[in-house]
DNA sequence: GGTAAAGTATGATATTTGTCATTAAATGAG
DNA sequence: CTCATTTAATGACAAATATCATACTTTACC
């Protein structure tokens, strides 16, 4: 990680808008501003460990990073994604617990670190603050248990499906409708929980079935009311 | 439901010490008892149900519920239990969502609940209420991480000795060391995430290995340890 | 540009798990 | 108590998925 950072003050950064501190005063941002530091992350860097007390919160400005969990036999399971505006590492530090999540650059990001005394501050100080920070958590558990129930229930094929399009929703498509982010085969299926061979093997089906194209790691979505249906996320 | 309630005042209620109400003052507590309303619910009935919108904050004062998903072929997900002290639907309310479970009583169940309207009004005025709530909503959505990557990765018979130790951890052992809730093997299917035959056989092959003992419902835990080493808990 | 390394693709096979059918046992209502 | 209904158990089979082997392709790096 460099010292160096590009990232604005927070009065100004584009990321602050939608982010949890949404909610700040300028006198609060000009606090933050100075309690704050920042780091450029390189792609592959691991901005923080599974197991390790978080140093704070961490903000992203840009770039994007994936969070992991490791599994029982040592094998990766992706359970969440951040990029501009998302924060992470503060879970741990609410429930009084190591970090339970490895954070991994995928593309070169900027990224903020509140450091965790000061985050305690704000959220004593500020019931603005904690209570955008309590909706947020209440958002992620409940998406978390609906994962739950579609780990548990969902063939492989469904997961998949399911997965592009949570990459969709989360990354976007570029202008030819790709999704827009670089994963490895291995790195889908340790979201979808399964081996990289049948990742493999379920991608060209989907491709027979037109719903998708590859090109390397380009994947476009060619059918995506199709990857709705498939991934039985209606009826 | 019945309306008459057993339960006892806040302020003397012995479920509500480690409950996320622990902290209120006795002002505040004479406040909730005016406020909050009782049921008592008997086994098979619903306190309420997936996709409505929640009337408030329901706070088990004793029995055994338990907390599911409709899977997305209709099969149904159990994603949590609830007991003496614990609190459900209030997660629904603070992302501004419907209920994402239905909660499902299994033993006779005495609940209050707080009206959503009563419970907002808490978490504005009392930070102490709100730190709580954040505190057990972030390890809530922790242990839902932890169990994405169980779901995903582990093998069925790994699955159900875990959720054999989770059933121990939660509802505990009785005097014969079996675990003390009464749960069909098709509501054990659902909590490990696969087919009621699988879980019948499977358990028969931990009896067979000396791991648990069978008889009719009950079940006891011959070897803990043993348990813990199949479910992959340690390595 | 060439070479090693990593990542992707595909086949063969073994294992696990789901599904359907059937019987046995337990439970509950009258 | 007895019958009807639900739940549990077991077998047979089909389907899905993991694992291993191998070939091909791309990428990174000297």
């Amino acid at each position: 990680m460099s010292e160096k950072l590009l990232a604005p003050s927070c009065a100004t950064c584009g990321a602050r808008d939608a982010s949890v501190f949404c909610n700040l005063d300028a006198n609060q941002l000009a606090d933050l501003d100075q309690q704050k530091s920042g780091g450029l992350y390189k792609k592959g860097e691991v901005i923080f460990n599974e197991g390790c007390n978080s140093r704070g919160l961490f903000c992203v400005f840009d770039g994007k990073v994936k969070l992991s969990m490791m599994g029982p036999s040592g094998k990766e399971q992706i359970v969440r994604f951040a990029q501009k505006g998302d924060v992470m590492g503060y879970n741990s530090m609410l429930s009084r617990s190591p970090l339970s999540a490895t954070a991994t650059v995928l593309e070169d990001a900027q990224v903020c670190l509140v450091p965790a005394r000061y985050f305690f501050e704000l959220i004593k100080k500020e019931p603005k603050f904690s209570l955008e920070l309590l909706e947020l958590t209440a958002k992620n558990w409940n998406q978390a248990s609906r994962l739950i129930t579609d780990m548990a229930q969902k063939t492989t094929k469904e997961r998949l499906a399911e997965m592009l399009l949570w990459l969709k929703e989360t990354f976007g498509l570029d202008e030819e409708d790709c999704i827009d982010v670089k994963l490895s085969r291995e790195e889908i299926a340790n979201m979808v929980g399964t081996a990289t061979e049948a990742v493999i093997r379920l991608l060209s089906e989907l491709k027979k079935e037109k719903l998708i194209e590859l090109q390397g790691k380009r994947i476009r979505l060619l059918d995506i009311h199709g990857l709705v249906v498939l991934a039985n996320l209606i009826d």
